[in-house]
RNA sequence: GCCAGUGUAGCUCAGAGGUAGAGCAGCGGUUUCGUAAACCGCAGGUCGUCGGUUCGACUCCGACCGCUGGCUCCA
């Protein structure tokens, strides 16, 4: 067994004591499941009264006794109709118990507290180094809305009271380079209550690190033969009909506004657009692939409980794409695709990513064979590109199998990436069509397929991957000067005269305040490069140079601080 | 949407059944300074919104809105 499998029985065993302590403060309790989850464990309990966060520590500190008494895990194999008797008090478990497929279930003791439960658990529950309850939350019954909703405990636990301590410091860290925090601090962007939840206000420092994103993947686009389009926000629903999205979609949909006896509304996604700019012409397979990319801004309802920062909105813009080709061109359109993913990811720095193939799902369209040529193709090119990846059986949309990539930041919380989906559905309600060398219609393959997500997510991502800290490239100020006493603000214009001539994103900082503070502030805004200027540097055409993690490189010649921000530029380091 | 928590000045936060307080930011002034916060003064708030209880509500109650952590879902 395995450290993990180690910890994980611990945690699991951990969420049985949590239960004990529970059922000793409130003996009506009724035990949902509770399960060892990453870093720690949970339960979920139906009691009769809300949990408040004091109720916390007191839980705790009777876990901490059960600890300290050491009592043994043992387990016992008995039919079901003796468990029914057993548990008869326990609606949820009962409920378990009639799922399980055998005729004999499990239940594990400690003390007088006795669990259904498959095990295994450590030998006793001593064996419990480190814990802390973390938090409260609504669950319901089996992840059903319809069902019942339980009140559950979270908790931490690991092998020792440093790697506890560890974690805690991990999450004060994570804290920190919250997002919208430092969407606050640092003024990228915010969200107001008089536009509406979820809308989000690019700021000037905000928007410019999204423009420079923006430009690098144009530019890409454009140079891998992708075709850039605009398409409008609003449309009139009987497209979102023919596609499909009214009936499967609504949900997520703004409700429709009428005009001229006319409903329309705002777009969801941006493929119907693509395809009617497909269809503007009658298509030739020597046509084919046609690349349209889109930085189109989409709007969807999320309910209120989901939004989250930049990460969860409900007006967003997709890095969007379509592929329009033939069946025996898609493997390679998928190579293109992932080349194009893994370029972006390592310019921005992500090296740890996961990769997942999801199959065909239970309610399907398309014929089986057109699934399974499409996900050999899409697993062949990840054998080909010497990926490895995970299969996600029956995960793949109903409209066709998917590779979706999810990233890892700098503190290993992870974000969905790169997404890439076949599509047999709307070529088929569409009627997409080229015309093959038989002279016969043929249906296109369509591909979706972002590589950034939406550019408010991924800049979340970013955000919180470097720490606030962008990278000199992308960093909205790059230098700023700093001019020691008000004689010196000439000199520091002229540099930054200098500095924009050569697109260094340059500002002075001429305010009457002591150097100091103009210090403090630039490394508290993360600027890259501080240039500090008196009356050395302003007879010597230099500036002492200081960077935003508090060193100090000193004096040094302007035209080579120069070339040191624009070679740290272009090298996008 | 549901469960729990929460909402006081632009920001971070304190306070509290008898009509609000700090630091920072802002404004005015003094200071012109050598590597992470100079000093003095001024101004700033229908205490999220609406309704109820009360002689009196920012404080208690209710509804709604926003935010936070989850459930569910996803770019």
């Amino acid at each position: 067994m395995g450290p993990e499998e180690t910890l994980s029985k611990m945690r699991h065993s951990a969420a049985h004591v949590m239960a004990q302590a529970v059922q000793s403060l409130f003996p009506e309790v009724k035990f949902g499941i509770g399960p060892a989850i990453k870093d720690g464990f949970y339960y979920d309990f139906d009691l009769p009264r809300p949990l408040k966060p004091e109720d916390l520590p007191v839980i705790e500190d009777r876990m901490r006794e059960i600890i300290d008494d050491n009592l043994p895990f043992t387990s016992e194999e008995i039919n079901k109709e003796t468990a029914q008797q057993l548990f008869a008090a326990q609606p949820y478990k009962l409920e378990l118990i009639d799922d399980l497929p055998d005729s004999s279930v499990t239940i594990y003791k400690q003390g007088d507290f006795t669990d259904l439960c498959r095990g295994p658990h450590v030998s006793s529950t001593g064996e419990i180094k480190a814990l802390k309850l973390t938090h409260i939350a609504g669950a319901y019954w089996r992840g059903d809305e319809k069902r019942p909703m339980l009140q559950r405990i979270y908790g931490v636990a690991f092998g020792s009271q440093t790697e506890l301590e560890n974690y805690l410091a991990r999450q004060v860290e994570a804290t920190k380079r919250d997002h919208r925090k430092l969407g606050k601090e640092l003024d990228l962007y915010s969200i107001h209550e008089e536009v509406g939840a979820g809308l989000i206000c690019w700021h000037p420092k905000g928007a410019l690190v999204r423009q420079v994103i923006e430009d690098l993947w144009r530019r890409e686009h454009i140079s891998r033969g992708y075709n850039i389009v605009y398409t409008p926000h609003v449309a009139k629903i009987d497209l979102w009909k023919t596609s499909g999205h009214w009936d499967f979609y609504r949900d997520y949909l703004y409700p429709p506004m009428e005009l001229e006896e006319q409903q329309y509304i705002v777009k969801p996604m941006n493929c119907l657009g693509h395809i009617l700019i497909f269809k503007s012409h009658l298509r030739s397979y020597r046509d084919l692939p046609l690349r349209y990319a889109e930085l189109g801004t989409v709007y969807r309802y999320e309910r209120a409980g989901v939004l989250h920062g930049l990460a969860r909105v409900r007006g967003f813009t997709q890095d969007d794409a379509h592929i329009f080709c033939r069946p025996d061109q898609l493997e390679e359109e998928v190579i293109g695709v992932v080349r194009l993913a893994q370029f972006m990811m390592s310019t921005f720095g992500f090296s740890d990513y996961e990769v997942l193939l999801s199959t065909r799902p239970e309610k399907y369209t398309g014929s089986t064979q057109m699934w399974k040529q499409a996900t050999d193709s899409l697993e062949s090119v990840l054998q080909k590109l010497k990926l490895p990846y995970n299969i996600d059986p029956g995960e793949g949309v109903f409209y066709g199998p998917k590779i979706d990539i999810k990233l890892r930041d700098a503190l290993g919380h992870a974000w969905q990436g790169p997404t890439i989906q076949v599509d047999f559905n709307l070529p088929q309600r569409f009627n997409v069509c080229y015309v093959g060398d038989d002279g016969l219609e043929h249906n296109v393959i369509m591909v979706h397929r972002t590589v950034l997500g939406s550019m408010e997510r991924f800049l979340a991502c970013l955000i919180e991957h470097y720490g606030g800290a962008f990278p000199v490239w992308l960093a909205p100020i790059q230098a700023i000067i700093i001019p020691i006493a008000d004689r010196h603000s000439d000199y520091a214009q002229q540099i930054v005269v200098q500095f924009r001539e050569e697109g260094i994103r340059t500002e002075v900082d001429n305010r009457s305040e002591r150097m100091n503070l103009k210090i403090r502030e630039a490394q508290l805004q993360k600027i890259p490069y501080m240039l500090i200027v008196g009356d050395k540097e302003a007879t010597s055409s230099s500036a002492s140079l200081r960077l935003r993690d508090g060193s100090n490189i000193g004096l040094e010649d302007l035209l080579q601080i120069k070339t040191r921000i624009a070679t740290a530029i272009q090298s996008k380091a």
